[in-house]
RNA sequence: CGCGGGAUAGAGCAGUCUGGUAGCUCGUCGGGCUCAUAACCCGGAGGUCGUCGGUUCAAAUCCGGCUCCCGCAA
């Protein structure tokens, strides 16, 4: 049970904006205790390279919750003891970008849960949000998890489906999954602490990885369709791009009229983002 | 002190190296042509050249300080 009367004791793993709302929704409800938070540690970051503490640790931060910030918290003993000690009854992972190690995964009295943007078995692994829009998929999903030793293999708990729009950008998909993880993580850590959900295993059939994003895939082939090439546009986070003179011309934004592609907005390096047409006019 | 690009009319740019009348493509306003037009022709308005200082007879241009915007990388 909860150290203060019924609450759920969890500990947080997670590291970029987009788990932040479901931190904040832990921390914010009464019916979690949040015993403290697992992250990144700072990293030199942005223009001048400053050190800068990651989106959940800020958060975490802000709300006066103990932050752990292990380079690798398979190889710090220090830590895992120190998470053992606090007994919580699960661990929520949800963008951490680390791998645990068994021995951390057991730690918990329930378990180890996380959540996956995607609907498992598609999609495991790195960039689920920006592969099914790149793919032109019409829905895709979050899906939470047992986590296993296993690239995103454990067993499911809950899941939910999400529409993609043909001009949704993964921008726009990562709030959405951004928005919606706090109710799913919820509604599995209650479901398992009263035993009224069971998890079940991953259909075999349907597996596949979404890899991490090179930086070649961003380059715009213009010999792809039309339709191809504006789903590379919405998909890829920063921005699809092409050179020109030596310089990269990034992509904002496009649609399809018809069977053409139109660009709309483009930002060449050094510049702000501005019109296709006012880029063309300068171009000259 | 991680590396780099940029600030000039409402927009996008050239001009800066080599100091000497503020230029281009658009937009806008007026006029013309046209059945008509986002097309074409003519004309107009709109700039303290990011900011502060220095050099000079003379600075968008050369030198120094500052502010703001952005790309890479992580």
């Amino acid at each position: 049970m909860g150290s203060k009367s019924g609450l759920i004791d969890i500990v947080f793993f997670g590291t970029p904006e987009i788990a932040v709302p479901a931190l904040e929704h832990f921390q914010a409800g009464d019916k979690f205790n949040v015993q403290a938070v697992v992250t990144q540690p700072d990293r030199p970051c942005g223009r001048g390279h400053r050190l800068t503490p990651s989106p959940v640790r800020q958060v975490a931060a802000a709300h006066n919750l103990p932050v752990f910030t292990p380079k690798s918290i398979r190889k710090e003993p220090e830590v895992i003891a120190a998470l053992r000690e606090l007994k919580p009854d699960f661990f929520v992972t949800f963008a951490f970008g680390q791998i645990l190690s068994q021995e951390v995964l057991d730690i918990p009295k329930f378990e180890t849960i996380n959540l996956h943007a995607s609907l498992l078995p598609k999609y495991r692994g790195a960039n689920p949000i920006q592969r099914a829009i790149i793919n032109g998929d019409s829905k895709t999903g979050i899906t939470t998890m047992i986590t296993a030793l296993g690239l995103d293999e454990g067993d499911i708990c809950l899941c939910e489906e999400i529409d993609i729009p043909c001009d949704m950008t993964c921008l726009d998909l990562t709030k959405i999954i951004s928005e919606k993880s706090p109710q799913l993580l919820e509604k599995t850590l209650v479901g398992l602490y009263d035993g009224t959900l069971t998890p079940t295993p991953q259909c075999p059939d349907g597996v596949c990885i979404a890899p991490k994003l090179q930086k070649c895939e961003c380059e715009i082939d213009w010999d792809k369709s039309a339709c191809e090439i504006h789903n590379l546009v919405r998909g890829v986070c920063p921005s699809a791009f092409f050179m020109h003179g030596g310089k990269r011309i990034k992509v904002t934004e496009t649609c399809i009229i018809g069977d053409e592609l139109v660009i709309k907005t483009v930002k060449p390096e050094g510049k702000g983002t501005m019109s296709y047409q006012d880029w063309q006019r300068g171009c000259k």
